[in-house]
DNA sequence: GCATTGACGAAGG
DNA sequence: CCCTTCGCCAATG
């Protein structure tokens, strides 16, 4: 039962939205968009909370359609599990991801968050799903 | 329908 | 300790 838990978002939840909007993507952003304020996750965090854990690169996959998206993302507070700002280059402008999160007080040294242990915020342990 | 790619991550050298 | 390689899943060509 270890791996059979890697489809749960295309066996489990069919794609009951429009063509072309899977449900995998729609939970991401859920997810997204409940990170608080001033905290980071990193897409392995989220990945893991999805079901898919093993495929983190899916997250990013999904973020990256996020920005077309009419809700809002805020696609700035996830960054990779070293902490660096990888997808800084998929936003309008490549230093608009660290301005976004310099707002929020998070601060990024050398392209990597600073105290990103402490802001740290795994969806599985914070958010507590069913 | 197969091959390549991709905003990742863990392991090996 | 830094760099390279492999794995994973979905989308795209």
């Amino acid at each position: 039962m270890k791996k059979a838990n890697k489809k749960i978002s295309r066996e489990e939840k069919p794609r009951n939205l429009k063509s072309g909007e899977y449900n995998f993507y729609a939970d991401v952003y859920d997810v997204v968009r409940q990170i608080p304020k001033g905290r980071v996750t990193s897409y392995g965090a989220i990945a893991q909370y999805l079901g898919t854990k093993m495929s983190a690169r899916m997250v990013g996959w999904a973020l990256n359609s996020a920005q077309h998206v009419h809700p809002r993302v805020p696609a700035q507070r996830v960054v990779n599990r070293n902490g660096m700002l990888t997808g800084k280059m998929h936003f309008s402008t490549p230093t608009e991801m660290e301005a976004l999160l310099k707002k929020e007080k998070v601060f990024v040294k050398d392209e990597v968050v600073v105290d990103f242990e402490k802001k740290f915020w795994d969806p599985s342990k914070e958010l507590t799903l069913k």
